[in-house]
Parts: structure tokens; sequence; C-alpha cells
DNA sequence: ACTAAAACATTACGCGCGTAAACATTTCAT
DNA sequence: ATGAAATGTTTACGCGCGTAATGTTTTAGT
């Protein structure tokens, strides 16, 4: 590990005895040399640590080991863990991910993709806002960096979408609440910034009427991304008024479903599915809190696995071959029923 | 917006009327310039968008204008919130923020760094992992690197550190928590990841003896990041053996009380100051969600706002001094106690 | 209006690495 | 052993920009 310092390629060529265009190539990918000629690079990078400089090397190449990764709101820990999933998948493929939060605003989703655009990424990885996304700059930065859509739709928008399937979700959701009990009223915000929520709403209703039942819809007035307070708030004063119609509440998502639940306890209403319970609530994404709230929620996991593990391996196969146009993959993957004892 | 396209600063600099040098020196900072050349070259800006390679320009610069900002464990909200408001500082003042995340775990931190010293970042704000951290290599980062710490205190690294108070802290809650009922039994984790952990300990135990009370310290197995889980699972079984000296628990953290919370609804004991009520539960940090547990959490609120303003101020003053030695600034903010209904 | 100072233009080199071309060597099948 | 294919070496240029040196123009102070 001592010797001499090391201050570009062209010096640890020499201290490794093989030539620098060579060892260039070895970087660029350590199977592309001979198998002898990689064991002297890599026992001259055992005594002499050296690792090439990344602004020179990104300079030169096309396209860098940079993957974005862009999800539209960090501080809510559904995003927090699906960006830790594709973090560890990207790193895994030798990639190099960075993290951006749009932070809830269109300025922010803009200002990083074109920030991204100079970082000349092999890839990215998009969460979009939604409603309130640029739809015409995001469709604009797509058509130049290879970019997989996922968790929000966008019409039309990027090489490929990974998301769930709210259809198949809602229909497990609501066929389990009407065996168990009353059937759900569906409980969302008036305006919602997340394109998932139409996705949801329409399922909900799909499924309401496959089974004979009617929709009934509560949507609730407040925008931004603190869910949990808008469900509160607007829990709060339906609580008072008795707008439920039924005794059993499904909410568009578990944040939402966290302020209900919330808002029922200062009310002195008892959630859950017992006989000295006056209301059933059920979430949707298996938040990572849902299963500490009082009681614990019932709610339908999404696959984060699957979906981080498909929008990578997607992403990777879009920058092989470049395929930027042509057909334009849509998977969803099914949700898992998480009973718990709210509903 | 249209004629030709511009591939780099040389053409840019012929369609502005201005020589290289001089668009050179005004990308750096544009008030290096005359007005009225920052005038042309800004019009010309508007008509032709070109924006310098960030791969050349960081080549040849010493430093660049990236700041690295770390935390530990960036699915826990506490942790997103504070990135986030550095993040936006950051930007404000000019500079690249590139987040990473340790996923509590010593090789990804490890690893960040030693990515990041190939960014060759102006500054680093590092919340360390903590008890699990390799100190030694953090210090030869913070060596080479000026870096702010906060959050998470190591001895004698980094430029600066930025943190609370938890002396002050523990006294108020503590001193809120006698006057208001029984004094509290302190509840955490046997084997803290978190030097936090370790101050409020130590500052419970001097603010129960300052009061005349005996400290009383429950610990409980576990160990990662999954504070909600362990705090459950170990209340679990204290509520069942009436473990708990006293009817007041504070805890180490508001995650650990989320899960105590969950804990004591799930075995009936009603939490909260009422009459009817067999147990108070205070936190720490004033957690995104602790207003939205059952009942609502009485907690002390951190400053978000000063930890993040004074890193990351602090993090540019020694940047622009080059001061990476000399006195070594420590910054405790006061906590704020928050009134909620569960103590 | 005149001069010193400030700002700009011109020219030229370097950063560290990608990469192409031409040639030399090693490997491997026959 | 022998020739083709695979792999290395040498040499040379380019990427886009930072930055120093030198000379010219503009600005500002009196």
């Amino acid at each position: 590990m001592a010797g001499r310092k090391i201050r570009n390629m062209e010096e640890f060529a020499e201290v490794s005895g093989i030539s620098r265009p060579t060892v260039s190539k070895y970087f660029h990918d350590p199977s592309s040399v001979r198998k002898s000629t990689r064991a002297r690079i890599e026992e001259a990078l055992e005594r002499y640590d050296y690792r090439p400089n990344i602004f020179a090397m990104n300079q030169n190449r096309r396209l860098t080991k940079n993957i974005g990764i862009v999800v539209p709101y960090l501080a809510d820990p559904f995003f927090a863990e699906i960006a830790r999933n594709l973090e560890r998948r990207c790193i895994d493929a030798g990639f190099f991910p960075l993290l951006f939060s749009s932070h809830g605003e269109q300025t922010q989703e803009n200002a990083i993709l074109d920030s991204l655009r100079l970082l000349k990424p092999a890839g990215v990885l998009l969460a979009a806002l939604g409603r309130t996304s640029d739809h015409d700059h995001i469709k604009r930065f797509c058509a130049d960096v290879p970019t997989v859509l996922f968790d929000s739709y966008l019409d039309n928008t990027g090489a490929a979408f990974v998301g769930s399937d709210h259809a198949q979700v809602l229909r497990m959701i609501v066929d389990y609440l009407c065996r168990s009990g009353e059937p759900p009223v569906f409980f969302e915000m008036k305006n919602p910034a997340n394109p998932n929520a139409n996705r949801r709403r329409a399922g909900y209703i799909a499924a309401m009427e496959a089974l004979g039942q009617t929709p009934e819809i509560v949507r609730v007035d407040g925008t931004g991304w603190s869910f949990e307070q808008i469900g509160f708030n607007g829990a709060s004063a339906l609580l008072e008024t008795g707008a439920f119609a039924t005794d059993t509440v499904l909410c568009s998502n578990d944040r939402l479903a966290i302020g209900l639940i919330s808002a029922a306890y200062a009310k002195g209403v008892r959630v859950g599915r017992g006989p000295d319970c006056a209301l059933r609530v059920a979430g949707m994404d298996d938040h990572p809190f849902a299963q500490f709230t009082c009681p614990p929620m019932t709610t339908i996991a999404q696959d984060y696995a699957a979906i981080a593990d498909n929008s990578v391996e997607t992403l990777f196969k879009v920058v092989e071959t470049g395929a930027l146009t042509g057909e334009r993959p849509e998977m969803l993957f099914e949700g898992r029923l998480v009973m718990r004892d709210s509903a």
C-alpha cells in the first residue's frame, strides 16, 4: 500500500507493467482483458490503491455509469424504502446511483432533470410528481435519456413503466372488506397529487360494481404531501357529521389512513373489526409504520422488491439495447393483502 | 432558443461575442465580469441554452461545487427531513448537493466516503452511523475533506459538530414529567446504534438526580434500525411482567415510543395523562408521525431548521477559510417541549 | 482630456482519460 | 509446427474547460 503515489493512469500503468490503453480497457470492463493481464493489474491495484478520475472518465465516455433515481418526496418512508432497494441493485450492477427528491415541487423536479442531463447518466429511474409534473418537460427528458418510470404513471412517457396493478389490488381489498363486513366507502383527497389515486378510485368503483355494490366516495380538501394531516382534518370533520355511508372506510393510501385512525382515536371512535368497534379502516401500500398504528392497519402491501428489481432490470435492458423507441412495456405487480386489526 | 446548437464553451463564446476565458470567468462567478459583458452573456444564454460540461469543469477545478450529504438511514423520516433542509440550503448557496444513505451499514458508510473522495466535494455534511462506524476511516476522510458532523457525535473528528443539547432537552422533559405526574422510567435499546442515546441516558440520569429522584432505566434487546419493532417487542414483554417502576415512560427516541404505544394498545393498556389512563409515554425528536400516534405523542422537538442552517453555514465557513485544523466548534441547540396527549 | 487601473482578447498549455490506428506478441486449433 | 485469431503495445489525437501570460481596449478618477 506504500510506494510512490500514483497520480494518474499513466503512472499506474507503469507500476503495473501494462500499457495505459489496456489498463483503461480493464477499468471499463475487467473481463475484456486476458486473465494473466487482469491478475497483474489487480496485484498492482492492491499495492497502490489507485482509482481512475471520475471526471476525466465521464468526460469522454458518451454515457457514464451514473444512474439517476428521482422520487417525488423522500420524507415519505414509502419512497425512501423503494429508493433504498433501487440503490442497492444499481450498486450491485456496478453503477453509481444518484438520489434526488423533488420535495413535491415541480420546479425542483424540472431542475433535477436538467442537472441530470449534464451528468450524462446511463439511465434514470423516475417516480414523477404526477398531476403537478411538467409533463412536456419530462417527455423531452425521456426522449434524450433512457428513463424507466415507476410508481407514478404518465401517459406515453419513458421507455417503460413499473408499478402496482391497482385494479387487482382494489379487487382484492374490496372483496375482503365486503366478505368480512359492510362494503367500504372510499376515502381520498379531492385533488390527489399522485396519479395512482385515480387508478385506485377507478379500481374501487369497478370492484364494487362487480360485487353488485354501490360505490361511495368521500373526498376531503387539502393539497401538498402532508397526507396524514389532510386525512386527520378531513376525518375529524366527517366523524362529527357522520358522513360515512357504512362503518367501513377504505383509504386511498396508508398515510391518509394514519390520519384517519388518529382522528377516530381523538373522537373516541373505536377502530377495528371487533364487536365493540364502530369503524373499520383499511389502507393501501403497507407503509413501514402501518403495523404500528392503533390498531395495526389492514392494508395491501406493494411488492417493493419486485418493483425495484424490475425497474432496474428493465432500465439496464433499455440501456444495453439503446432501445429508446419501439414498444413500451408496462409491468404491473400484484399486491398482497395484509390482514391486521383495523379492518 | 433556436439557432445553431452549441456544443461547447468555444462556440458559446462565439455567439455571445465574448472571448472564451471571459465566459469561463463568468460561469465561475458572474459578478467577476463587467456589467455590460454579463448582459451580453446572459442575453446569449437565453437564446442558446448552453450549460458548461460538469465533468470538464470539475476535472480542472481543484475543488468542485459538490456538497456531500451523508445520513445513516434515510428511511427514517427524521433524517429525510434533515436532509431536505440541508439540500435546500446548499442549492440556495449555489452548490450541488449529493445525498447518500449508509442504510445502517458500516461497509456502505465507508464506500460512500470513498466515492465521495473521487467527487472532490467542496465539503461534506456527515451524520455518521455512530457506534458501528469505522471511526478511523471517517477520521482519515475528515483529514482530507472539509467535513461538518451533525446529529451523531464522534470524538475529535471533523471540522465542527452541530447537534442537539441533550442535557438541556432531558432536563426539560424530565422536569415536565415529574411536575405533571410520576417520575419517568427511561426506555432504551440495550446496544443503541446512535451515540446520542448515550448522551440522552446521561442527561436523564443527571436530570433525575437534580430533582432528587432515582433514575430507573429499562433496556430492551434488539439491533439494527427497526426501532419501532424493537420498542414494540420490548414493551410487549415488559407490559406483561409489569416491569416499569412508575406509570411514566420516557423513550430514548420517538420511534421506540411509537412501538411502545402500539404495544400498549395491543395489550389494552390505555396510554395518556387522563385519570382513566394507566401509562404515560413521552418520546424525543418530534418525529413527523409523532402527532398521529394514538394518543398523539408528547415529545421534544429538535430544531431541524437551526441544525440544518448552522451545519451548512459552518461548512461554508470552513470551506472558504480552508480551516481544517484549529478550534473545532461544537454547536448544540435546545429542544422545544411539545405537549400532546401521551404524557 | 489624460493617465492609471480594470477588464477583456488572444494565445497557448495542461488536466486525466477515451479511443482509434498500426504494429507486435501471445494463444489456440489444426 | 503453423497460421489465424485474440490480445497487447505504441503512438497520437481529442474531449471541454481551467488558467496563465501577454497585449489591447475600456473605464474611471482627476
